[in-house]
DNA sequence: TTCGGTCTATTGGTCACACCTTTGAGAGGA
DNA sequence: TCCTCTCAAAGGTGTGACCAATAGACCGAA
């Protein structure tokens, strides 16, 4: 794990370790890493990139606050998800997807095309299968694809960007307990009904029975520890 | 405008100018803008950490499909929003907007501190003075100003990375035709009893607020030309 | 004392050049 | 036909030099 030494350091800030304001100097992570000043460059760009760092001139590279932080990027979804504020990264990504779902549903029943509609019909028919079968391992790739094809369907890119970030949030919930682990009947009831309702372009259907959906993560958010 | 000569090539690429699929070299850039290799390459890891470019060795610098941008980079969504596919942008970026504003509105209910609550009725009723004086320059600055209010009020950096976005979004509306030009008396409602929801506590009632607000814009958005 | 301009050391920005590392693709043999 | 081996093309890294901006110290006039 880790590509790059700027890797380290996109932790360290995403962690807290650095704090917002502190400042480096290319010298002090060449000497750090042990890596030549365009190698140094090269990490800080990419940070730059991330809203982590700005370079300033005759006073270094200085660690961006918080609002600052593209905390779209994949990368640093990922830093965030790792860091120690883990927990709250990811009930951060849960509450984007509760948002975003729904209304990704309803803009996919108008959208999607023939093999998206076939494809969220057979995923969600998996999906049922594989659950009763208590195949949990496969039901969650199973439901990682039904809710990516959802999004992509939708049209829109932007939500079509949050399918790994809602993989991510699918595959950890176990983890982190904001989820019950065994796939309840009316949960499947519900990806059945939104896969039918995207294929016969029922938009308002769609949206409702993913609002099901996401209202039974809401819940589990809600009840869990803080 | 354009800060360097990625900037450029980034214009060019979310375009569709360099279609994905297309190879540069870092000669070529170096040849195109006059730069040494060095610059090019910063350039370079800027636009690959926005997920425009991938760089192979033996290859060159491919364009990445559109599914592998950064969409919710900054930057990326300036470049979209002055490409000539700015209506489909805007379009997304409205549709992002409607999804999370009524979320972010309930969590702000919850989560917002004593300042952000006053800030948000001195936002509201501000907004109906000037909506009423006719004094739309300033009425979009203070609605602008209320909706960045709301967002960060929320808690989730996630939604208060996209105050930004629905800046762009309120700021840009008119010169898209998909919103009212003048502000309606309706919306002036909504907006004070989103804020006075948010002051007091009730979740259920902001979140209904926001989503009067948010159906006005889909409304819009659904009736205007394609 | 205070304000404003100037001067300078510090730090990032750019450049040229050399060399290392990976790897696609073709040459050549089994 | 298929596999392997080689090689050249491209990015990746390192070095040392110099340019450009600027925070902060310094100094002088009001």
């Amino acid at each position: 794990m880790g590509a790059g030494f700027y890797d380290v350091l996109g932790r360290e800030i995403t962690n807290g370790v650095l704090r917002p304001g502190s400042v480096l100097t290319l010298e002090d992570i060449q000497a750090r890493f042990g890596i030549s000043r365009t190698t140094a460059r090269d990490g800080v760009k990419v940070l730059e990139s991330l809203g982590l760092l700005t370079s300033r001139r005759r006073v270094g590279l200085v660690v961006s606050p918080r609002p600052a932080w593209n905390v779209y990027a994949p990368t640093v979804i990922g830093w965030r998800l790792t860091s120690s504020h883990a927990r709250q990264a990811y009930i951060e990504l849960t509450q984007l997807r509760i948002a975003v779902e729904p209304e990704a549903a309803e803009l996919a029943a108008l959208r999607r095309s023939g093999a998206q509609a076939d494809e969220a019909l057979r995923l969600a028919a998996q999906m049922r299968s594989l659950g009763e079968a208590g195949r949990l391992e496969e039901f969650m790739v199973a439901d990682v694809a039904f809710h990516r094809v959802v999004l992509e369907a939708s049209g829109n890119s932007m939500f079509a960007a949050l399918a790994d970030v809602v993989a991510e949030v699918l595959t950890g919930r176990t983890q982190h307990g904001l989820m019950p682990e065994t796939p309840m009947p009316e949960a499947l009831d519900a990806h059945d009904a939104v896969a039918e309702a995207v294929a016969h372009q029922q938009p308002d259907r769609a949206r409702a029975h993913m609002q099901f959906l996401v209202d039974e993560v809401r819940a589990a958010l809600e009840e869990s520890p803080a």
